[in-house]
DNA sequence: TTGAAAGCGCTAACAA
DNA sequence: TTGTTAGCGCTTTCAA
């Protein structure tokens, strides 16, 4: 069963051109040792039959595949209509574009995480980006042995503490929001923290205690709340934090949230309570999240840049694939963007 | 260069299960005509081996990939970093989950379609779904022909009339928008519409005059000013509205909105002229974006099934894939989210 | 119902 | 620098 006609292949490219196989596959794989004269037949056959590789029989032959899986826990898919996710695919897909990688977005489905665990390393892919948020997900451990893989955001799991990862400085970042509100003449800062299973809710945590305090020790009486990161759990922190000063005076004029939902549900309950934002207390968020700007007062908030944070994470894994020797670990830097709330 | 050790093949299978690689591909592939007891030592070799196929062999002799490309236009992934796009990736994404196909996100570089176009053709997918925005856009012309494809939303290019698409049914919602604001007693309901380039804000203009007017003829005097679905085209096209009657009195008690961006920026011009929402004028948006339940009032709007929308487009692809007829347009219908604003 | 054998289109030694 | 020649792991006639 002789391909005939329909799709040009590398044989028939290899009888215009009047050389084998293998200098085809040369010249088009951009092999230096051919002759001129060759690759120059060649390129007019490639061009004249309008060629194009088949992917699937090279990646057969030569054992790779050319493709990156990025995987995205089934929960953040469905649960949390996460809008984090979004950019990061945009960033990796972009990265990639500029590549011979081809993207391949897999959901991994929690409940038998065996499935992914086999897809992987069924050898359908080069490497793996997993976007991680869960601190319990255990489904990668090991894998990274057989398999190249970047996460994007710290793994907490410490079995994953040597991986290859990118993340935004949120220490730093919330270093900078806080230091925002001490320099427009806020004296008492609160935070709504956000979860403590996960970094972006520990080290956020920790850049506005060091800011506020000076050193990274919680105090007993320190103004900090926790929510879940989502809105509602931010309305209920901020009562509780309303609620420490009952009869007497606030006991803050600032306050850092640790995410943009969090923080339109504080703003909402201070409204409430009929206090004014910003005269009142002072409120920054982190996500810039698209709904900031049309919160009342327009939110002043740390930008997540989530769309470089998959663009990064696409690079250090092209260049382990590449051979090169990326370091491990990659930071991310933040910038405030500062409206009226704060 | 025998594959020996490391990952187990068919051939490997057939050794030990004491039958010809043919038989073992039929069990793997669930033919019938198999003897169960062939079948059944089949099954133990593959179990005892930890047995997977190797999809780029499969590939390369059946002459499917077994893969589906979701392409998004470069423009929709990063100039509008469109909330609409991440719940239909979702959506593609989880019914795909079902299947054994797996999803190949391409950013189509809108500079160079003909790379897009190669690989589409160079037998790398199986077919494509195709989130299409712009009526300018040309590049999936033809290609029908040769590969299935799933437009979400309805392509404007005529040359694309008979192509299979999915759809929200945006007249249909846009009737609904309206009529809930003529249910709770508004009389003169303005406009404002998106690009007149687009389905989704034809459509909509098209589903208000119905209700509005009665039929669908456009009046020379009717209350729809246009915008480009932005936030401040929205706030511009209000306040063109709001001018039609200076000196005299509204002429407006209510207003459907194209979209939820445009509809912020409408109440905020609103509140910038000293009118409230919805008492003076009940707004109703279009899309039921994130932001909306934060909005003040918190917007009463017509919920976008995006995630629908993905997965609905999936499941007809894969039904032609599958040899099946789907119909050629399907039609997703929506349901209005009644908050305060209207 | 089964197995033998010929590919699928390409890469990668190896030898020339 | 070039061509020859084995494969890569699987599917699919074809004949038995």
């Amino acid at each position: 069963m002789k391909n005939t006609g329909g799709v040009p292949t590398l044989e028939m490219v290899a009888a215009v051109a009047g050389v084998s196989r293998a200098t085809v596959s040369r010249v088009v794989n951009g092999s230096t040792s051919v002759a001129p004269e060759a690759a120059a037949a060649v390129h007019a056959a490639v061009a004249e039959l309008n060629y194009v590789p088949n992917r699937v029989a090279r990646s057969l032959a030569s054992r790779r595949t050319d493709v990156i899986a990025l995987i995205v826990p089934e929960s953040t898919s469905t649960v949390f209509a996460d809008p984090f996710f979004a950019p990061v695919v945009r960033g990796v897909a972009r990265a990639l574009s500029d590549t011979d990688y081809t993207l391949n977005l897999l959901i991994a489905s929690e409940a038998r995480p065996e499935k992914t665990r086999r897809y992987l390393l069924g050898g359908n892919v080069d490497g793996a980006l997993v976007v991680s948020h869960h601190a319990e997900d255990h489904s990668y451990v090991g894998l990274g042995d057989s398999l190249p893989i970047v996460f994007g955001g710290r793994p907490v799991n410490p079995e994953l503490a040597d991986a290859h990862y990118v993340d935004v400085d949120n220490q730093a970042s919330a270093r900078l929001a806080t230091s925002h509100l001490v320099d427009i003449g806020r004296h008492r800062i609160a935070h709504i923290a956000g979860r403590q299973d996960m970094p972006a809710g520990i080290d956020r945590l920790t850049g506005w205690r060091s800011v506020v305090t000076g050193d990274s020790a919680p105090r007993p009486d320190e103004l900090v709340e926790f929510g879940d990161f989502t809105q509602e759990s931010g309305a209920v922190a901020m009562q509780r934090l309303l609620d420490r000063a009952t009869g007497g005076p606030l006991a803050f004029d600032a306050v850092f949230v640790a995410n943009d939902q969090m923080a339109a549900g504080a703003i909402r309950v201070l409204h409430e309570r009929g206090l004014s934002v910003p005269g009142d207390v002072a409120v920054v968020g982190y996500d810039d999240d698209t709904f900031a700007s049309t919160l009342t007062p327009p939110l002043t908030t740390v930008h997540q840049p989530s769309a470089d944070l998959g663009a990064r994470m696409a690079e250090v894994l092209v260049a382990r694939l590449a051979g090169r020797n990326p370091p491990r670990h990659t930071l991310i830097p933040t910038h405030l963007v500062v409206r009226a709330s704060a």
